[in-house]
DNA sequence: TGAATAGTGTCTATAAGACATTATCCA
DNA sequence: TGGATAATGTCTTATAGACACTATTCA
C-alpha cells in the first residue's frame, strides 16, 4: 500500500513567552508583504515542516525559534494539533502548536522590524486560529504553574525567591502568599541555594540566590497555589 | 508564497480503551497482509487523513473509530503528535494520536477476525512507536482520573457508585477508599441520582443508580485520589 | 439470621492559608 | 534610626485518609 492520498499542508506554530517588565509577553512575527494569505499580518511565528532538513517536529520548531529569536529555547512543549479544511485559505492545513519559554536576557539579535513582543493578557487579536492557540498556551502555563517548576524557565539560571514568586504570579495571573509559597517550594525540594551568593541591587535586605535543583521540568504532587487578599 | 515543499505522510492513531472484565482493555487492529510495512501486525487502529472527505482531524478519528468498532465514541481527546523521519519506513511520517473511551456495551459489530481487545496493563509489544503512544494514553487517563469525571465515560449512562469506584480504580490502577471517594464525588457535584431506580442483580443491598450531572468532562479543583491499604 | 454488599459517621493527622514577627540591608 | 525588602514563625481551619458502624437485600 502506498500513500496515494493528497496530504495536508503541514506547519508548526510557536507560542513564545517571556517575562518582560513583570508580565508575560508574547512574540509576534510579521508575515511577508507578498504572502499568499494574510500578507503583512502579525501572527505567531511558524513555518512549514521541511522533511529534507528537519529530522523531527522538534527540529522544525527549534529552527523556527532560532530564526525568529536568535536564541535557544529554555523550555519547549507540544500544545496541540489543529487540522481542518477551513483554517487556511490555501487548503487543508494541519498545524502542530508548541509552547516555548525563555528568559528575557536570552533573547538576542531580534529582528525588531519583523518581530515584536506584546502583552499576552489580554490576548491581542490574531489571524487564523492563532488566538485560540494562545489561549491554549495560557491555560497550559497556568495549569502547570500550579504544580510544577515550569515558570522558573522564564528566569535566568540563578534567581531570588522574590523573583520566583513574581514569575509564578505572572504565570498564574494571581497573587501568592509569600510564606506559603516558600514553604511549599522548600517541601518539594524544587530549588537549592546557589552557593553563598546574594543580590546587592535595590534598597532592602539582599536576597539569597537559588537555582533549580534539577535542570528539567519537575512535577509535584501538591499544589503551589495559595491565593492572597490585598 | 505556495506550498512547494514535499509534505510528510499524515495519519492518526487511536488508543481505544474500554472496561472489560473489570480492567482496562485496548483495541488492536490487524494490518493488511499485503501492507507495505509491518504486514499482518497487530497495531493501534489508525489511518490516513483524507483531505477530500474529512473536514477535520476529529472527522478522521471518528471515521477510523467507526470503521473499527462499529460504534460511536463516548469520549475523545487529542493526545500528542509525533513527527519524524524514522518512525515509518515509508518516509517522513506525522501521526496525531488520540485517546478514545467507550463503554463495553457500545461496542457492536466488531470484526473479530481483524480486531481484538487486549489488557493494557501490562502493555503488549507493538510495532512503530505505538507502545509509547499507549503509555502516553495511560498517563493521561491516570492523571485525569485523579481530578475529573473522565473514567465515567467507560460506563453506561447510568451506573451505581460501586461501579464508579471500580472504574476509577481501574483507571488509576490503585485501590480507593469508598467513603472518601463518595464524599468527594458528592462535594464536587459530579453525579446526580437517576430517579428512584436501583439495581436488582447480585446478592447484597441494591445500589442507587446515578448519572453524570453534566454530559461533558468535568474538571475538579481537588483530587479524588485516596489510597487504601487492604 | 447471617452473609454480602451499599451507604454513613467520625476521629486524627496533616496541610493550607492568613498574618504576625524577626532579620538584614541602605540612606 | 527608620524605611524597605527578605525571611521565619505560628495560629486556625479545612480536608484527606482511615476505619468503625449502620442499612438493606437475599438465601
Amino acid at each position: 500500500m502506498t500513500n496515494d492520498f493528497p496530504t495536508p499542508i503541514v506547519t508548526t506554530d510557536v507560542v513564545v513567552l517571556t517575562l518582560k517588565d513583570g508580565s508575560l509577553q508574547l512574540l509576534l512575527a510579521q508575515r511577508a508583504a507578498d504572502a499568499e494569505v494574510a500578507p503583512g499580518a502579525w501572527t505567531l511565528p511558524g513555518g512549514f515542516v521541511h522533511i529534507d532538513t528537519d529530522r523531527s517536529l522538534d527540529d522544525t520548531v527549534r529552527r523556527v525559534f532560532r530564526t525568529k529569536t536568535g536564541g535557544e529555547v529554555a523550555y519547549l512543549e507540544q500544545l496541540c494539533t489543529i487540522g481542518n479544511a477551513t483554517r487556511d485559505l490555501r487548503g487543508w492545513s494541519l498545524s502542530v502548536a508548541y509552547l516555548a519559554l525563555l528568559p528575557e536576557h536570552k533573547v538576542v539579535g531580534l529582528d525588531s522590524a519583523r518581530t515584536r513582543w506584546v502583552p499576552v493578557r489580554p490576548c491581542p487579536d490574531l489571524p487564523f486560529d492563532h488566538r485560540s492557540i494562545v489561549a491554549t498556551a495560557l491555560d497550559r502555563v497556568r495549569s502547570k504553574a500550579s504544580y510544577s517548576s515550569l515558570p522558573a524557565f522564564l528566569l535566568p539560571d540563578t534567581f531570588t525567591l522574590p523573583e520566583l514568586i513574581a514569575v509564578y504570579e505572572a504565570a498564574l495571573d494571581q497573587q501568592l502568599d509569600q510564606s506559603t509559597f516558600r514553604r511549599k517550594v522548600a517541601e518539594q525540594g524544587m530549588i537549592i541555594k546557589a552557593r553563598g551568593e546574594r543580590t546587592h541591587a535595590g534598597k532592602g535586605r539582599p536576597a539569597q540566590l537559588y537555582k533549580l535543583s534539577r535542570p528539567a521540568l519537575q512535577d509535584f504532587g501538591r499544589v503551589l497555589l495559595c491565593s492572597r487578599e490585598s
